[in-house]
DNA sequence: GCCATCAAGTAGACACTGTCTAGTCGAAAA
DNA sequence: TTTTCGACTAGACAGTGTCTACTTGATGGC
C-alpha cells in the first residue's frame, strides 16, 4: 500500500483536477480524491472545508494560470501595442486548450459560490486586469477608440472566450472539415476579424 | 397529497428544469424531481433511461428553443440581409438570458454524451444552420466577404455565445458599474464592433 | 526526560443519491 | 372473462458528502 503524501493538500488538488479532467466535475468525489491520495476519507477535511472548496482552490489556481499565460505571450511580443493585445488573446486561448478542466472550473459560479470564496473573483479580477491594461495600452499608442476601455475589453474578451467555450463544450469540435486543428480555427477567427476590419469602408 | 400528473414526461423535465434553475445541475436529482412531480423515486425511469437522457432532452429542448428564438428574432426583421444578421445575434443573446438553465445544460457534453444522446449534436446543428444561411444571405447580398461562410459564422457565433457565457457564468454579471443591464452590455458590445469596422482604413 | 498541546489522519455513522429488481394495478385487447 | 402490458410502487444495494469521536505523532515548555 502506498504511503501517505508529504503535501496532502497538494495531493488532493492534483486527484481532483485529473479525476475532472477523465470525467467532468461530476466525478469528482471526495471519497475517489481520498481514494487516490491515499488517505482516508475524512482527511481532505482537514484542508477543505467541504467539496466547493476544493473546486473553488482549483478556479482560483486557473485563474493565476491564465494570467501567466497571458503576461508571458506578451512578454515576448516586442511588435507595438495592437501586437501585444493579439498575444494577448492568443495567450487566453492556448491556455484553454492546456487546461480545460481548470478551464471548465473557473466559469461554473455554481460549482464555487462567489460569495463564500471571494479568492476565486480575485484571481478573475486579475485577469481580467491584463486584458484592461493591454487595451489601455492600444489607446495611449492611438491604435483603439479612446474613451472607456471597457467596452473594448468586454467585446475581444467575449470573442475569445466564446471561441474557447465552444471548442471545449460545444458542437465545434465535433465538426470535423472546417477546421483541423483549435490552432488553426484561432488562426481562421483571427484572420477573419482582421479581414472585416480592413475591408469596411 | 396531490395527484399523478397525466403527462410525467413533461412534469419531469418541467421540475428538472426548475431544479436546475434554482441550484444550478447539481441540485437536479432523480429522486427530488420524482419528489416534485409527486411521483415515487423510480417511476422517471419508465421516461427516461437515467439521469443523462434528462439532461439530454433539456439540452436538445434548449437548442430547439434557440432556433426558434433566432428565427423569430429574425421574421420581423426586412431591413437588408445585415439587419437579420444582426437580428439574429440579438435572438441568441435573449434566448440565453431568458433560458438560462437551457443555455447551461447545452453547453456541457460530459452531461449527456454526445454519442449516447445524437439528437442534442442533431439540434444543435440546426440552430447553426441558421447562422450559416443567415451569412451566406449577406454574402449573396454583398455585405459580406465571398467564400467559405464558415469563418465568418464561427466568428461571430464565438462573440454573442462567449458575451452570453461571461454575462451567466463568468465575472461580467457581478462587475457593478459597467453595464446596468445585460441588454445595454449587447449594445455597447455591438456598438463597439461596429465602431472597430467602421473607423479602419 | 516528561508531559501537555495540537494539527493531521482514522473509523464509523448518518442521511441522501442513482439505479436495479420484483411486484402491483388498471386499462385495453383477445 | 381472461390475458397482456405499460406505468407505477416499494424495497434493496452500493456509493456519496459530511459529521463525529477517537488515535497518533511531532513540537514546545518545564
Amino acid at each position: 500500500m502506498p504511503k501517505r503524501p508529504a503535501d496532502l493538500r497538494r495531493a488532493i488538488l492534483d486527484a481532483s483536477l485529473a479525476l475532472a479532467s477523465e470525467g467532468g466535475v461530476g466525478a469528482l468525489s471526495m471519497r475517489e480524491v481520498a481514494r487516490r491520495a491515499h488517505v482516508t476519507h475524512g482527511a481532505p477535511y482537514h484542508h477543505f472545508k467541504d467539496r466547493s472548496a476544493i473546486l473553488a482552490a482549483l478556479a482560483a489556481e486557473g485563474f493565476a494560470l491564465l494570467t501567466k499565460e497571458m503576461l508571458s505571450a506578451m512578454k515576448d511580443e516586442d511588435r507595438g501595442s495592437v501586437a501585444r493585445f493579439e498575444a494577448c488573446g492568443r495567450g487566453y486561448f492556448r491556455f484553454a486548450l492546456r487546461h480545460p478542466a481548470h478551464m471548465k472550473l473557473m466559469f461554473r459560479p455554481e460549482l464555487a459560490n462567489p460569495t463564500e470564496h471571494p479568492e476565486v473573483d480575485q484571481a478573475a479580477c486579475a485577469s481580467m486586469q491584463v486584458l484592461v491594461d493591454c487595451v489601455i495600452e492600444c489607446q495611449k499608442a492611438g491604435n483603439a477608440p479612446a474613451g472607456d476601455p471597457m467596452p473594448l475589453v468586454v467585446t475581444s474578451w467575449s470573442t475569445v472566450h466564446g471561441l474557447a467555450a465552444l471548442w471545449l463544450d460545444g458542437p465545434l469540435c465535433r465538426m470535423k472539415g472546417f477546421a483541423a486543428s483549435p490552432q488553426e480555427l484561432a488562426r481562421r477567427v483571427a484572420h477573419t476579424l482582421g479581414e472585416l476590419l480592413s475591408t469596411k469602408p
